[in-house]
Parts: structure tokens; C-alpha cells; sequence
RNA sequence: GGGCGCGUAGCUCAGCGGAAGAGCACCCGGUUUACACCCGGGCGGUCGGCGGUUCGAACCCGUCCGCGCCCA
């Protein structure tokens, strides 16, 4: 429970926050850098964010459980981090304060290509490749900078406030995981569901191995298009293509077979150029006869649709690029040049021998990427492991077509079914070194042998197959393998199906498609049985991308990338929280700049001072509410309107609607308690105290505490630090982490209260409006006299309530013996007019006040011709409802009485002014002179 | 080419059938013992265009224009 960490902090002085006997006092003004850190390693200390499986078993508690979406090892906490894990966080604080055993297990992931590419950049400093190493001291050298350099994340998660079990830390290549990976994968070889096969894969000569479908992103790049001749000068055969060095591993021409121009050449065959092989023209039905001439080079190592046409008609596939994409084996004299060197130098020999037909340049067309490398993708034939995917994809569809996992917002599952419905198979290896080597092994007779987590592997002359497994293949595994799976553990019992999967809808296909596939089959013992509880999550709640302030996607290019730390440095980290909170509409994309978390920071500050006037003045949080009967309207409405937000912010999160959920609070924190009740329970304690009234002050003082502690309370899980910092210090209270999630008081609603604060809300601003216009400072008292239209104010006990608060808030004085109106301004408020009176020592703004009334006067104008216009259409009134009908008349009965009243107050305006300018002259003008 | 989404105040976004809203920015006052990271007041919008449905449309339906994203 102590604070252990001793960093030095920006400001001297830190709140102190063991609870003592005695109330501790805030300092001048709110650090977020100077109790973060220790304040979060109480956290962890105390062990609240342990979950506790033996709580669930034993049915004490409901369990909520989060398996964090691995971050790669090799990753740094960026801004889409951030708000992943502060929606996490908000859900994970929210249920723990709801009673419920939350579990968040996080962890992360080796991420092979680019774990690997990190070391070798580090070799190749000293000239050395991972060869020179061989591949077990290579993978060695890989555990050292894991150890060491690794997982950076995980201390920044620490300063984000993640409520996360520590205790459960993982990492995919565990040994736990590990067999979970082997056991899985021997299950799929068994039942037919991973094969092996050789097939145009999607290759990238960076990083050299394959890659899957989803790690391609396809852009519209310039390009070229180039048509070229075949065989003789006057050949027919033009083909078109925009990988010119692909003709050298060409081993046909296809044509349509139905296409009357060529019908005639199949069978016979071409000349290659610059190769001089013979080709064969085949008549395949593929071919698109209106796309070009209607003639198609045919290259099946190097194209998937040409690799099918090549099986139809048993064409060779030659393969004629290295690993990093140089031609080799064409024996012409271009081997040995890189791709694009070739793709221009072979284009010049065709030209030289006039075959270039026609040229567009530049071509827009759809070019794969490397997302990783970004290097341009080179499909190419090779021998990989592949994931059959029907069965499970459909078996991913389906758990949420049937409701075993729901995905939020629900218009994104249709992008799910989509995608899974139509999914190929997985490319599962990958030539590298860093990761889950294939456990299948191959006999010197040609045979292959799987083998489970608990077999030895076969002995003398056979040898393991070298690739890895897709770092994909692991994490798919996460939800399950991370709980001990494949035993049947107290932890999956307790916490699988996992609660909610959070994460933005970029990754859907990624993590959700994949955790669902293998989960479904791994939890149905492979039957693929939809069961409930098989599935991976029960939610799956999508938010969006986080963007600029300008809405532009933040890139390292473009320079407009914001680093999350640095925002926690300069505003904390529940500045950031809330910001990111505020922002995140579901499934929608947000934009973000420092100017938006400035005033998340402001927010924490307002709360900071918030409760630091609360303790100054006494608040206290009551054991039992004060009764209904002991309010004043002010308290009553406060703390109905807590009531509402406690509502209504409980029923948003249960919903994932963090953006309005957060909005919510900030609402009712500054707009409705800070600038409203705050400045009512001023006026109530002070005459409380001139009138000795104990009780009063007593019962103002608990309304405060009661409405703090439960906006703290909704807060914590958006902004926990500053909430936990206030919350002990108002409450003396352990923490706000174990603390209850409010609930509704059950309290009647006073019939008044809201008619109050709306009265007393009109009042005031008219009069400050009135002050403002007449450039009256609002720091100056200004002597007043509040009536109403049949006579004193006090004598009606509900105007009382209105006007004596309304009066103290905008600096009237009482009007005494030397009191002398010299400005009366109007305010209708529900009960009727009230008359404010003002000793403006003489001086008034005539010009300003008609230019007021003159904009009222308009608007209420404006008022009566649209209200009279409705309720002048017959079908309005036969066909609306009632309800309707009764709003517009007393909409055009309030705007006609304020018309007359302006009207007569303009003018008599008027009648002063012609009569002599100014109604007094005995004091000179001290305000007029000011202005 | 197919699918999805979005165009509302200077910027970023809520609102999705019955009186145009917020945050930030901007302008004018103000050191009011919780807060200048603040307080008070103010300016600012034919809700992308055009049609239609309806007593009534920012909201529903067409259509066009512009901008994203996903998939091929």
C-alpha cells in the first residue's frame, strides 16, 4: 500500500494519499506528473487488478474477462494503442467496480518477420547476415534482444493506467503456448484441415519468405502497359502486360477458345522472344476475348490465374526470379538483374527489334505491398503450408450469425461475413527462423510425419521442415493458449469465453477471424460445433482509426503522428484517456490534436478544483443521503440530475458508447455541478451561516460530498488518477478502484426542482446579459430590486427561492434609502414576469439596451410568424398530435407576450430618451466613465 | 468493377421526423479567496445540390456532386 516509487516530480509538493485520520489537504493545483506513477503502483501493489478464479468457480462473483490483442515485441505504444487500451480499461474499472472478477491478461506477440528483421539490422552493422550464425545461435541472439530490448510496450502500458494482471503475463512463444500451437496444429494436419501444396504465392523479396493474402495492401500505382509482338514481324500474337520481365518464364498464349479472330492458332505455335522457345497457343475459356487483342501471355510460376491455366493445359512453370527477385535460370542475358532493372533493359531489346506494339505510361493499376516491408509483392509458384479454411471460416460466420458472438456496431459484421464467406486458404509458413518451427518432419523415403507436443520426434535421417509458422497462427490462439488450453485449467472454466474483444476495425480480419476460427475448433475438440462457450469473445467492439486534427491518417511520411507519451508527459495520462474516450463513437474514426487533450487536462483541473472548494467548505460524504424533506430545489435537482447521469452512463457503457458516455460526465461535472450547483451551495452555506442555520449547512455540505463522490465514482474508469487522487481525499476511502459503481438513489423527483434550476438559470443570464450590454464589470455590485408583476417577491415563497439566489449570483445589492432605478429590465420566467430593477448610478446605455430588446423583439417576432403559420394549417391541426398542437399554442402565447412587453419597454426607452437624454444627472457615471 | 460509410458553425464532431447543438478556435469584459488549465457575455449555420414522401424533413426515399474505407 505504500507508494515505492520515488521519481523526482515536477512540483514540490504531492497530495498525500494514505488515508489518515484526519482530512489531508490538496495542493495549490493539480500534478498529474507527480502521482501517476505512484499512484499506479499502489494499484498493483494492493492487487486489485488481479482476477481471481477461485471467486468465480464458487459462483461469488460473475467474471469479465479481456485477453489483450498481443502487441508486437518489438512495438512501441503509438496512438491507436491508447485508445484501445483506454476503452479496455473503462470496461475492465467499470465491471470491477460493479462487483464483478475482472481479468485482463496481457501479453504480447514475437511478431517473426519483424522481430527477426530487428536483429538482423543489428548483424549487419558488423557485415554479418543470420547465416553466419546458423539458425539455433542466430534465434539465441534473438531471445538476447528480447530480453533486453523488448517489450518497451508494456512499461508504457503501465503509464496509460491499464488495469491488467500482471500476474499473467504471456508471450507467444512461451513453452506453454508453444504446445498449444503444436497441439493444435497436429489436430488440423490429422483431420485434413493444413496441407501442404505448392501454389503462387504472395512473395516479398524483402523480407524473403511468404506472406498471407491480408498482409498485402494493394494501392493504385503508375505503371506501364506494354503491348508486344510475338513469333514473326507480322505475327497476330500482340499481348499486353505490365511486368514485362515476366515473358521469360512465359510457356504459353492463351486465347479465348470461342473467339473467331484466333480460333484458328490454336495448336499451333509461337517464337518467345529474346528466349527463342516455342510456346503452344491454348484456347482456355478464362480469357477475356474484349479485354486488349483478346490474347494473354501465360506465365504460370509467376501469376495466379496464368498457374491455373498452365494445370489445364499441363504447361511447364518456370520459375525465373532468386528469392530477392533477380532473373535467374533464363539463360538470356538479363539473369542476374534485379526485377525493375530487367522489367526496363528487356523492354529496350523489344523495342531494338521493334515489337513494342504500343505503350501506355504511365498506367494506373493495383500494385500488391509488403505490409511490413512495403516492397512490391512478386507472386510467385512455391511449396508452402496452407490453412484449409472452409469449414472454419464458415463456422466463424455462423457464431455470429447465431449470436454467440455479437460485434459492435453491428453494421461492421457485415464486412466480417463478407470477408469470411469468401475467405482462400490461409498461407500459414513462412522462411524464416524467429518462431513456431513446422513440426512435421520428412523420412529419407519421402515420407512425412506430424508430431504432437508429447511425441519424440522420428531419429536418424529425417529432417524437420524448416519454415515457421505465420506469427498469426499463434496469436489466433491467444484467448485459449494464454489460459493453459490444451488442459482443462480452473482459468479457462472461470474466464473463457472471453468478455469483449476491443479493437479497431482495421484488425477484424486479423484477430477476430482468426481467434474465432481456431477458438470454435479448438473448444469443440474439433468438431466445429456451435456450442455456446466455444466461441473466443462473447463481444467483439470495434472502434476506429485515430486521426489528425484535420481528419488526415497519421503517418510517419507525413510527419503528423502524435506519440502517446508525450501527450501523458505534457497533460497526464487521464487527459489522453478522456480525450481519446470523448472521441471514440463507435466504430467511427476520430481525430485527435494536443489542443483536444489540453482540454481534457483543463476538465482534470476543474475537477481537482471542484473538490478542493468541496473540502474547504466542508463537504462530507453522509452515510445516508440527507431526506428528501431537508433539500432546498437546488440540492434536489442535483441530485436528481446525479441519478440521471448514474442511468444513463451505465446503460452507454453497457452499450460501448464510450464518446457519449464520457460527454455525458464532462456535462454534468462542469456545466451542471461546477458552474450551477457549486455557485447555489455558495449562496445556500453562507446564509446558512448569517442565519445559523447548523442543519442547512449540514445538509449542503453532505449534498456536495454525495454529488461529488458519485461523478468521481462514474469518472474513475475514464480518468482514474485524478479521480482515485480526489476520491481519498474526500472519502478517506482505501480507493475508488475497489469502490462501488453507483446506483440510483431511488429519491422521488421533486415536482420543482427542475422548474427552479431553469428559472433561476434564466434569470441569471438575463441579468448578466443586461450588465454585459450596459459594460458593467461583473465584478462590480450593482444595488437591485427584484419584483414581480403583483408586487414583493418574498411574499411568494417559490419566486423567493428563485430570486435571492439569482440576485446573489450576479452581484445585486439590496436596494436601500438611496436606492433610485435608473434601468428595469423584464424576465418571464415559469411562474410570470419578474421586474429586475438596477441603481446604475444613473448612467444607462440607451443605444446598447434598445440594440438587446431590438434582437429579443426579433426573435420573438420570428416566434409568432412560424407558431402562427403552423397553427393556421388545417391539416397540421386535424393530423398531429395533440401534444404538438398544445406546444405550438404556448409557444405562440409566450413570444406574443414578450413581444407586447418589449414593445412597451422600447418604448418608453424612446419617451426618456426624447424627454432628456438621460433620467438622473445627481452622481456622475463612474461605470460610464470606465467604458 | 462490387460493397460499406460520410458530407451540419472557421476546425473536429453529436443530433437521425415535431423550436439547429457541443468541444476547440474567434471577439468583448473580468486577479469575484475552488479554479485565468478560470469566470461572465457574444459572434457564427438556406444541416452538399436537386426532386419526392409527409400536416411537418438536417433526420425517411430517389438522384446527382464531392470525400473516405474495405474487397476484387
Amino acid at each position: 500500500m505504500t507508494s515505492t516509487d520515488t521519481s523526482p516530480t515536477a512540483s514540490g509538493s504531492r497530495p498525500d494519499l494514505e488515508p489518515t485520520g484526519s482530512r489531508p489537504e490538496l495542493p495549490k493545483s493539480y500534478d498529474p506528473a507527480a502521482v501517476e506513477v505512484a499512484l499506479y503502483q499502489r494499484w498493483v501493489d494492493a492487487g486489485y487488478f488481479h482476477g481471481d478464479e477461485a471467486k468465480v468457480l464458487s459462483g461469488e462473483k460473475r467474471p469479465f474477462s479481456i485477453v489483450l490483442p498481443p502487441p508486437n515485441v518489438t512495438g512501441d505504444l503509438h496512438i491507436g494503442h491508447a485508445l484501445d487500451h483506454t476503452l479496455m480499461d473503462v470496461l475492465a474499472r467499470w465491471h470491477r467496480m460493479s462487483g464483478d472478477e475482472v481479468m485482463w491478461l496481457p501479453g504480447m506477440d514475437h511478431a517473426g518477420i519483424a522481430t527477426q528483421n530487428v536483429v538482423e539490422k543489428q548483424l549487419a552493422v558488423d557485415g554479418k547476415t543470420r547465416h553466419d550464425f546458423g539458425r539455433e545461435l542466430f534465434i539465441e541472439k534473438v531471445w538476447d534482444w528480447k530480453r533486453e530490448s523488448g517489450g518497451a510496450i508494456l512499461g508504457q502500458m503501465r503509464r496509460l493506467g491499464d488495469s491488467i494482471d500482471w500476474q499473467r503475463e504471456r508471450f507467444t512463444l512461451d513453452d506453454g503456448l508453444s504446445a498449444a500451437v503444436q497441439t493444435i496444429f497436429k489436430q488440423l494436419y490429422d483431420a485434413g484441415l493444413i496441407y501442404r501444396a505448392e501454389r503462387i504465392t504472395n512473395w516479398c523479396p524483402g523480407c524473403l519468405t511468404a506472406i498471407s493474402d491480408i498482409e498485402v495492401d494493394h494501392s493504385e500505382d503508375e505503371g506501364e502497359l506494354v503491348s508486344i509482338r510475338y513469333g514473326a514481324p507480322d505475327s497476330p500474337v500482340v499481348i499486353a502486360t505490365t511486368r514485362v520481365e515476366t515473358m521469360l518464364g512465359d510457356t504459353a498464349i492463351a486465347v479465348h477458345p470461342d473467339d473467331e479472330r484466333y480460333r484458328q492458332l490454336i495448336g499451333t505455335t509461337v517464337e518467345l522472344p529474346l528466349v527463342g522457345r516455342q510456346i503452344p497457343i491454348v484456347g482456355d475459356s478464362h480469357v477475356d476475348p474484349s479485354f486488349g487483342t483478346g490474347m494473354v501471355k501465360v506465365t504460370p510460376a509467376h501469376d495466379p490465374n496464368d498457374f491455373e491455366i498452365g494445370r489445364r493445359h499441363h504447361l511447364p512453370a518456370i520459375n525465373i526470379f532468386t528469392d530477392d527477385a533477380q532473373i535467374t535460370g533464363t539463360g538470356t542475358p538479363f539473369d542476374g538483374m534485379d526485377r525493375f532493372q530487367a522489367r526496363a533493359a528487356i523492354k529496350q531489346a523489344l523495342r531494338e527489334q521493334g515489337r513494342i506494339v504500343a505503350e501506355k505510361t504511365p498506367y494506373l493499376h493495383s500494385v500488391g505491398h509488403c505490409s511490413r516491408s512495403g516492397d512490391v509483392i512478386e507472386p510467385r509458384l512455391s511449396k508452402q503450408w496452407f490453412v484449409k479454411v472452409g469449414p472454419l471460416a464458415k463456422a466463424a460466420g455462423d457464431s455470429v450469425r447465431q449470436g454467440l458472438t455479437t460485434i459492435h456496431p453491428p453494421e461492421l459484421a457485415a464486412r466480417f461475413f463478407d470477408w469470411v464467406d469468401n475467405m482462400h486458404d490461409w498461407t500459414i509458413s513462412r522462411q524464416l527462423w524467429w518462431g513456431h518451427r513446422i513440426p512435421v518432419w520428412y523420412g529419407p523415403d519421402g515420407e512425412m510425419r506430424c508430431v504432437g507436443p508429447d511425441e519424440q520426434p522420428p531419429g536418424e535421417g529425417w529432417t524437420q521442415d524448416p519454415d515457421v509458422l505465420d506469427t498469426w497462427f499463434s496469436s489466433g490462439l491467444w484467448p485459449f493458449s494464454t489460459m493453459g488450453w490444451p488442459e482443462h485449467t480452473d482459468t479457462l472454466k472461470a474466464f473463457y469465453p472471453t468478455s469483449v474483444l476491443v479493437t479497431g476495425y482495421d484488425i477484424l480480419f486479423f484477430w477476430v477471424a482468426r481467434m474465432s476460427m481456431l477458438g470454435l475448433y479448438a473448444m469443440s475438440e474439433g468438431t466445429l460445433d456451435l456450442r455456446p462457450g466455444s466461441q473466443p469473445f462473447d463481444v467483439v467492439a470495434l472502434h476506429g482509426l485515430v486521426r489528425d486534427q484535420f481528419g488526415k491518417k497519421m503517418s510517419k511520411s507525413k510527419g503528423n503522428g502524435i506519440d502517446p507519451l508525450e501527450l501523458i508527459d505534457s497533460y497526464g495520462a487521464d487527459a489522453l484517456r478522456f480525450t481519446l474516450a470523448r472521441g471514440a463513437n463507435p466504430g467511427t474514426d476520430q481525430s485527435l490534436a494536443t489542443d483536444w487533450v489540453a482540454g481534457s487536462r483543463n476538465f482534470c483541473s476543474k475537477l481537482f478544483n471542484a473538490t478542493k472548494f468541496a473540502l474547504l467548505n466542508g463537504a462530507a460524504v453522509p452515510q445516508q443521503p440527507p431526506a428528501g424533506e431537508q433539500l432546498t430545489d437546488a440540492d434536489a435537482w442535483i441530485l436528481e440530475r446525479l441519478d440521471e447521469t448514474v442511468q444513463r452512463t451505465t446503460a452507454l457503457l453497457a452499450d460501448y458508447q464510450f464518446a457519449k458516455a464520457a460527454e455525458g460526465l464532462y456535462h454534468y461535472a462542469w456545466d451542471e455541478f461546477c458552474d450551477w450547483y457549486v455557485e447555489l451551495a455558495k449562496v445556500q452555506l453562507r446564509a446558512a451561516e448569517q442565519a445559523g442555520d447548523q442543519q442547512r449547512i449540514d445538509s449542503t455540505r453532505a449534498v456536495l460530498g454525495t454529488a461529488l463522490d458519485g461523478l468521481l465514482r462514474l469518472l474513475h474508469p475514464f480518468v482514474p488518477f485524478v479521480t482515485e487522487t480526489l476520491w481519498t481525499t474526500l472519502t478517506g476511502g482505501d480507493s475508488l478502484v475497489i469502490a462501488a459503481w453507483p446506483q440510483p438513489s431511488g429519491r422521488e423527483k421533486r415536482a420543482g426542482a427542475k422548474t427552479f434550476i431553469t428559472d433561476v438559470d434564466k434569470l441569471v443570464t438575463e441579468i448578466r446579459r443586461f450588465r454585459a450590454d450596459q459594460g458593467i464589470a461583473s465584478n462590480v455590485s450593482v444595488a437591485g430590486r427584484i419584483r414581480s408583476a403583483d408586487g414583493d417577491v418574498a411574499s411568494d415563497g417559490q419566486l423567493a427561492g428563485v430570486v435571492t439566489p439569482a440576485a446573489a449570483l450576479t452581484r445585486l445589492t439590496a436596494a436601500d434609502d438611496t436606492f433610485t432605478a435608473s434601468a428595469a429590465l423584464d424576465v418571464t420566467l415559469s411562474g410570470g414576469v419578474v421586474t429586475v430593477e438596477l441603481d446604475t448610478s444613473g448612467s444607462i446605455d440607451v443605444a446598447a439596451e434598445t440594440a438587446r430588446l431590438r434582437k429579443d423583439l426579433a426573435a420573438a417576432e420570428k416566434e409568432i410568424e412560424q407558431t402562427t403559420a403552423k397553427l393556421g394549417n388545417q391539416q397540421l391541426l386535424a393530423k398531429a398530435p395533440e401534444k404538438v398542437v398544445t406546444k405550438l399554442r404556448s409557444r405562440q402565447q409566450a413570444a406574443t407576450a414578450e413581444k407586447d412587453r418589449i414593445t412597451a419597454r422600447l418604448d418608453a426607452l424612446d419617451a426618456a430618451g426624447r424627454q432628456g437624454r438621460q433620467p438622473q444627472q445627481d452622481q456622475p457615471s463612474q461605470e460610464g466613465a470606465a467604458r
